[in-house]
DNA sequence: GTTGGCGCTCTATGCCGATGAGTGCTAATC
DNA sequence: GATTAGCACTCATCGGCATAGAGCGCCAAC
């Protein structure tokens, strides 16, 4: 899309926020009203059927005002919301948020549910964030503990400060002695390594160790593999809130349309394909409207920031709105909040 | 609320079921041409006159059929449900719930989700079941985990198959084989007791111990103390499922009202009181429409069973629908699902 | 290039009357 | 005394119609 002229730019600019509030099509006479502006309706209206040839806006019928289209959204974020600097958040805002996260540092979980749940309060919208991948996080602790002669439950702590615990049975009794014998022994195996890691090392360990049936290692690749084997290779997480949010705004007053969405909500594989989304390793994403992927979703916008520790992304954290949505206020905060959670993750 | 007689107990029944298939308002007319009755509508209209003075039925305008009120309801299902034997349910389904169920023995937590899951794809209603409050099931496990020099994770296992882990912090740094020598001494200790008890054990423990401070009981039990300041002492736990069902039913077209209650199902409180209602240990109970006192859910039934192990209730499993609800086909299948769940749970 | 003006389109609103379902009451019937 | 047929009445719903208002496109004039 190549750039237009400034008189354009400023009437698409009014329409959007126009709009953006309304949630009405904009009428040239609105606009022209606006003081800021010094046309006549009827020039408005020209420029206006010109954005319109160009794909940038368009009329739910005629002889009604205009609205944009996700392209002219699209326009609006990619070129005329940088014009006016967005505002850093107020640092009220994000002390608050600061609050809310650090105070449960160390559990990564709560953390970003914690997240999420000032995110919801201070817009109108749904968020919602992706945790940790288990297997990805490295893991700092496997512990083996003895629930009777068939079980062991298995539990594994990651650096993210999240835990997993696995359930598996053995055909041969252990003692919890042993079992900790085993688990000390492991530990300084897999120091610093992923769940991944861990268990491509186990396996290619077994292939080494075939025919050693007695030591320690053995035992314990033996007892590590029953563990795998049972530990889910658990999807994705995906916590939401604020869905209630979603029903103020008039989009969503047609019913068909809201339960399409809320049924999206509760699809976790939706919600995840639409979090993965043109993951170009960009920081901060903006998908509008029909943008994405997924069918259920084409009447919202999300905006999404990655957070991550040491350079790693780890997930991502944002905001699901209407397509009128005010992306200019949505924007700084998720990028602040993603900023705070990276902040309090290095720590 | 006394009897009615025969033929005014046949003409609510009637008026309870057409109204439960149909959510129309039932017409002197309707059932007067349903073969069953003999009468007349002018006299099927003298017994709803009648009816609607007892409080049972009532109409949404002059010149409107009835429709029954919660009293109405509640004398249909006390009365006149039992009459009708109710259906046992069909061998497929029973399988069906106890295979999905079964699935996941050994793991409460997963089975019950499973549970609920199956309920709200048998029934257009929402499923909803308590947990077991963790500090209430027996203690099968505590194990303590080095993370750092200043951090342990107590990790709890009870006899439910759930687990909870306890981060917190210690000033001293302990070697994990303390940790072990610890965690084995706590188990012989606490075998069989609830979390609950443990704690009340460890806090007279430290009262009569106060002086000796070098000892292995001693340590432990100021290791637990630190734990134990840490532990949520969390709230029951619930889980829902089928919240999209309910939006198939005509009486949650009122915006308002649907907002409500979603809202309510966001609440975890508001689900907690609903489900402790009415303890009467009864096994299976009933709630119709404003009988329960969370308003935003009066108009709404909910049918709840309670399920448990060796007699000890841990929890509720139920169903919530709107009042109009078919509670011949539900409370059965509420029953017999926690049956099966008390059975899974036994073995 | 900009503007005022005119005619046109389309939605929203409110009113009207017809329709139909259902009631309550009364008088006749069993 | 219970039951019923009949009738007048009430009320919600729906389609039709006219009106008002917002807004556009186009054209001619500035």
């Amino acid at each position: 899309m190549e750039n237009l002229s400034e008189r354009y730019e400023r009437i698409l600019n009014a329409i959007v926020l126009n709009y953006v509030h309304s949630a009405e099509p904009v009428g040239s006479r609105t606009l022209s009203r606006n003081a800021a502006f010094q046309l006549s309706p009827a020039t408005i209206r020209n420029v206006m059927a010109d954005l319109e040839d160009l794909g940038l806006l368009c009329q739910p019928h005629t002889s009604a005002g205009r609205i944009p289209t996700d392209k002219g959204f699209r326009y609006y974020v990619d070129h005329l919301m940088e014009l006016q600097e967005l505002p850093e958040l107020p640092q009220t805002v994000q002390e608050n948020i600061r609050k809310a996260c650090g105070a449960h540092r160390g559990n990564m979980e709560e953390m970003l549910k914690e997240g999420i749940m000032v995110l919801s309060r201070l817009v109108p919208y749904v968020s919602v964030v992706s945790l940790p991948h288990f297997n990805q996080t490295r893991l700092k602790h496997i512990r083996f503990v003895r629930l009777n002669d068939h079980q062991i439950m298995a539990i594994l702590v990651s650096d993210a400060g999240s835990v997993q615990n696995v359930l598996f049975e053995v055909d041969t009794a252990f003692a919890q002695d042993d079992l900790n014998r085993f688990s000390n022994f492991l530990n300084q195996m897999v120091d610093g390594l992923t769940l991944e890691g861990v268990k491509r090392k186990i396996f290619t360990q077994m292939e080494a160790d075939k025919n050693a049936y007695d030591n320690m290692m053995s035992q314990v690749v033996q007892l590590s593999r029953k563990m795998f084997d049972q530990q889910a290779d658990d999807d994705s997480e995906i916590m939401i809130n604020g869905k209630l949010n979603i029903l103020e705004h008039p989009e969503f007053a047609d019913f068909e349309r809201m339960k399409q969405l809320f049924h999206a909500f509760e699809e976790k594989n939706i919600m995840i394909k639409l979090l993965d989304e043109a993951q170009k390793g960009e920081q901060l994403q903006v998908i509008i409207g029909s943008e994405n992927q997924c069918e259920e979703m084409n009447f919202c916008s999300v905006v999404m920031a990655g957070y991550g520790r040491e350079g790693q992304p780890m997930g991502k954290i944002g905001i699901i709105g209407p397509t009128r949505m005010e992306y200019s206020r949505i924007i700084p905060l998720v990028r602040c909040t993603a900023d705070i959670i990276n902040q309090l993750m290095e720590t």
